[in-house]
Parts: structure tokens; sequence; C-alpha cells
DNA sequence: ATGAGTATTATGTCTACACATAAGGAGTTG
DNA sequence: CAACTCCTTATGTGTAGACATAATACTCAT
């Protein structure tokens, strides 16, 4: 079954380990192996694969971390009863995303300010009472038209030069990545209702509805960055796998 | 330095991989692998680590997958520009969510029909012409409020069994999770003005913001199911790495 | 100069083996 | 019968060594 068929007198091709998910995912999802079924141990199937355990472990490993294994020592191996249900998204800089799309890319700064941080800023983020921070709005277009409203708000405390960034030219998102590293994120997303500041600037309807990036990130406990993007209309985050 | 302190006399203990992770990570995101370094080669840094190649390589490896670097054969691994920022989103059954937070569960169908299948729909998920398809409406509670509205279309001809369910105690999601594998899966974030159907069954004011999942899988090329699951207001999906 | 072929090199992966660790289960004891 | 201990077992991970493969760098002939 598994011999190569290529180079008669010579062995039959290693089996590979993604040769062995392949054929696990098979029984899992069209095969034997049901929702529930305990599995053989790692040498008994590595045994008749004929693979070294390491190569099996590896294998079983990865299937494990697409979601259709549950494994535990001594129990072993289990069909998970609903495959864990995992959304991968990649979230590129929307310079990249409007420019993959085949799309022209602008940036365009509206407004800048440096304050006092609010009351429910300094909650959300952790932040210290008193702390400045550096309140921006800006706009991304993908081919002249308005396509991501970003709402930042950046700890000044914690990161003194974007008080004297004027953010004209580079997008906060870009100037951050190239300036700080992180080291926590929290992303969410959620709909909300269109503001007037999203009307003003995103095709909207006031109340309508507006698909929301929220993103938080911290670097050593120390809060960095609070970035809302408002998507444009009809906006749709989406993955295959 | 890595010696581990604690049993003089016994050997220090062994540099796992996650030890490995853990440095290379602070090294980048806090010390003196900046974005575009190159790395030395895995030969050199297990000797620095004192570990063995296969350790360094998958300490390295996972670090990668995490999204921090790139590596090339020949060329080497490279510290990332921007690390790609992915979201991984783990998207339970829905009974399971509720109980995870603590509410109690509850289902309740609210229609169900058998009909031909509509011509937006034979596009969106490719069916031939004329096959028929199961068409549900179903709410699920948390505590008794009104949860998540799934509004569900079950392929007929690839699936004759769900014209028998009468889902009235099942939810076709728990159905279909255990009658039917899927190989692949397209899943969408997007947020939609509240219509009639959703201001019935979940608190929204009509054209108000709502936040809806779109799932539709595929088992071997032939079309399985499309749902759509409008959240109550307030919803918000999140993921914190 | 230039293109084809070759050498070099860093990562990719397999093997066999050893020991570590978590956790189920049997046996023992109060 | 319940609680505890200890043993067994399946997975988790480290090591050394070997070969595979991709991609760059180099060499040589035209």
């Amino acid at each position: 079954m598994r011999s190569n068929g290529l180079t008669p007198g010579l062995p039959a091709e290693k089996t590979t380990f993604r040769d062995v998910m392949a054929e696990i995912l098979h029984r899992i999802t069209a095969g034997p192996w049901g929702p529930g079924t305990l599995l053989p141990g790692e040498v008994e199937l590595a045994e008749e694969f004929g693979c070294s355990r390491t190569t099996m472990n590896r294998a079983l490993r990865e299937v494990s971390e697409l979601g259709f294994l549950d494994r535990k020592r001594k129990a072993g191996t289990r069909v998970r009863m609903a495959p864990i249900r995992q959304a991968r998204f990649e979230m590129p800089i929307v310079r990249a995303e409007v420019e993959k799309a085949g799309a022209s890319y602008r940036y365009s700064l509206i407004s800048r300010e440096i304050l006092a941080a609010p009351e429910w800023l300094r909650a959300r983020m952790n932040l210290s009472v008193g702390g400045k921070v550096v309140h921006l709005l800006c706009l991304h277009y993908a081919d002249g038209e308005a396509f991501q409203l970003e709402d930042r708000w950046i700890n000044a405390t914690a990161l003194p030069q974007a008080s004297e960034q004027d953010f004209t030219e580079i997008s906060p998102n870009e100037w951050l990545i190239a300036t700080v590293p992180f080291s926590e994120v929290e992303i969410g997303f959620l709909a909300v209702a269109a503001d007037a500041t999203v009307v003003t600037h995103l095709d909207h309807k006031l109340g309508g509805p507006v698909f929301c990036v929220e993103r938080a990130t911290w670097w050593q406990n120390a809060a960095i960055t609070l970035v809302t993007l408002s998507h444009r209309r009809g906006y749709r985050m989406t993955t295959r796998y």
C-alpha cells in the first residue's frame, strides 16, 4: 500500500508524518474512527503504519492541534465528539489587506489630540490616574473610497515618543509595529450602531450596522494601545479551511 | 544561567523546548532580535542553549507558527518585520458556550419546512437544480433569554435523513455533528441590520446592528449545510493571547 | 557577460532509544 | 465502603545521528 512503485529495487519511500496525518484524518472524517473512538496507542499505530513512534507522535499531535483529537496521558487518544471548530483569522495591516485585494491604498489623519486618559479608558486598559494619552482618528482608503476608520488611543506615559509623532504621513498602526513589541493582545469582533463620526467618514446610515474590530495590546503589563477599527458597509471577515 | 539551583549534586535540569521558546520570544519582543534580524543557525543556537538540534528545531518551529519568525531552507531564520497578527477563535457549540458561561441552556424550534433550494442558495452552496433542502429556524436561550437565532439550510439531497428528523428536541447543530463529518468549512463574521425575523425573536431594534456568524460546510465536495447565527444585542466575540 | 550546472548550507524530517509525567486502576487499609 | 497508596500505562519530551530538500552561491564554459 505504501510502496512507492516508482523505483523497484530501491527501498520503499519513508512514511512521513504528513502521510500519517492524512490517513488519520481520512479515518476520522470518512472512515471507521467516528466521534468518541479510542485510538490504538502510539506504539501500535507506529507499527501498523511502518514508522517510528516519534513520527506517529508528531502526526497525532498535529491532528490534535487541528482540533480533531483529544489526547491524555494514560487515557489515550480519543476522537473528539465535536471537533473544536476553531477559526483562524489572519489580521494583516490594513495597507497589506487593501493592496492584496488589488486596490490602491491611501491613508489620512483626521484628528490628533493629547489629553488625560478618560475614566472608561483607564478602566479598560488598567491605566494609572492622570496618565496622558494620544487620541487619533484616521482613515484608510481603498481605491479612493473610505475603507476603514481607525479610532486609536496610545498610552503616552509608556510611550513618550508617541506625543512627538504627528502621524500625518505614517499611520499609527505601522508606526507602532516598527516602534514597540507587544506581549499580550486582546481582539474582539462586534457589531455596533453607526454614530455621527462613523457616518461622517464611512458610507453608513446613522444607527446602521457597523462591523468593528477592537484590539488592545500590552507590553510587560503596561498598556500600549487600544484601537477600534470600523469597517465600511458590507465588510465581511472570512476564513476557509 | 540555566542550572536549576535546587538540587546541587544532581545534574542541571534539561533545557526544554518551552524554555527555549520563552527565551527566543523574549529576545524578539524585548531584546536584541529586532524585526528583520537573521538568527544564528540551529546548530549554533543549540550549542548556546545547551540542547540538541532537535529541541532547538522544535522551539524555532513553534515560535515560527506563532507568527514571529520566518524560516527558509538555506536562507535561515529571520524575525518577521511585522508579526502575523492572527486571531484564533474557538467556536464551541452554542450549548457549550452558554453552559460555560454558567447559564442554563434551552433550545426551541421555531419553524421547519422542506422546499426546493432557492436560487441564491444554489449559487452560494453550488447545489444542483431542483435539489430539496430543509430550512430551519431555531432559538437558543441562555437563562431563559434568547441568545442566538439560528437560520439553517440543510441539503436534503446529500442528507436524506434530514428530512425525517423533526428537530423539536435535538438542535440541528448537534444532530449534524453526530451525523456527518465535514471536510471543508467557510466561516464569516459580519454585521447586518436587524430584520423583522430577528426583531421578533431577539431583543433588537429594526435596522439595528446584529453580529452574525455565517458558516458553510461541505463534505467531499457536496454541500452539507449553510447556517447564519444572529446574536443577541451586545454580543461580542473575543480572544486573548 | 551570461546561462547552465554544481557545491554548499540551513532547515526539514525520520529513527531508535531513554526517561519524565500524568492519570487511571488495582489493591490495601481503616 | 470509602480513602489512600502504589503500580501500570500512554503520552510528552530530550538526545544523537543520519539523510532529504530547497535555495543560495559559485564555477565554468560558451
